[in-house]
DNA sequence: CAAATCTCAGCGGCACTGAAATTT
DNA sequence: CAAATTTCAGTGACGCTGAGATTT
């Protein structure tokens, strides 16, 4: 027998292209809103820290701060978050989900979830949640803890 | 207690923190070599196929055919794989790793592997089979299997 | 003629770097 | 003055599209 494809036997491919396919699916659902992945991360990280600056949203993101920048502008423009400076410290800008931002994000979370579902697809319920906590056990903590 | 990071529970989110990591990890053993990761990933499909025609070397690297293009110049240039026309339809190359190409690529697995290695560094071998396991069976058939 | 194969030019999404402006 | 925060301009790796040239 030919050697099988040692590629398919490394976490590293294999976890790229679950990430790819994660990702289409994701964009294809998101697409009709004219918003992609990271606009979803945000408003959903603004619904459970509440106001929060810049930073630490980018952080808990896992987001560059000069990349926010680019997604609060476009989420701002469309009436989803308003920024306000921090009156405690003016170099912070205070960043809120507003009333159409929070309605819209329901809709959006039903839309991710049922992608991660059609990724999942295959597997049992019990898969899911080893698959979900091997994954969070190989990331930095910053990243699955935070 | 706030509401916890929700995207930490999604899969396509895991996966892409994941597929970053395991990208970052090859990356820097590889830059030494100035090679990236779709280099490795030629010059290991070619060992295990043996000399083959560019079409189905971009299918089994889930790689796209004008990508293959220049991935194959740049190794070419350097001797680890040459193109000749096939005679038997001069429409084909038929790529083959050179000596020098087998040579490196050994090397190069090493790295790879040990990468594969950092990244799992908290999970048991039951554990890692699980995961690789689990990542295969959502990914779509020509993707794990070929 | 149509189809297959390789090649080339260009695009868009993404993560990142480095530096500027403002404020502490 | 140094450090923190947001912002801006630019880069590079990556996957993809569409079209051209050659051959079957």
């Amino acid at each position: 027998m030919p050697p099988t494809h040692r590629l398919r036997g490394r976490v590293a491919w294999l976890v790229g292209r679950a990430s790819l396919q994660a990702q289409r699916l994701i964009q294809e659902r998101l697409a009709g809103h004219e918003l992609r992945k990271q606009h979803y991360g945000v408003l959903a990280s603004l619904a459970e820290l509440g106001p929060a600056s810049q930073g630490p949203l980018a952080d808990r993101l896992c987001l560059d701060r000069s990349d926010l920048v680019t997604f609060l502008d476009e989420l701002e423009a469309r009436g989803l978050v308003v920024r306000t400076a921090d009156p405690t410290d003016r170099r912070r800008k205070i960043v809120e989900l507003t009333p159409a931002g929070g309605r819209l994000l329901a809709g959006l979370d039903e839309l991710v979830f049922a992608a991660d579902e059609e990724l999942l697809a295959g597997l049992s319920a019990d898969e899911r949640a080893t698959l979900v906590g091997l994954l969070q056990r190989i990331l930095p903590p910053e990243t699955s803890g935070g």
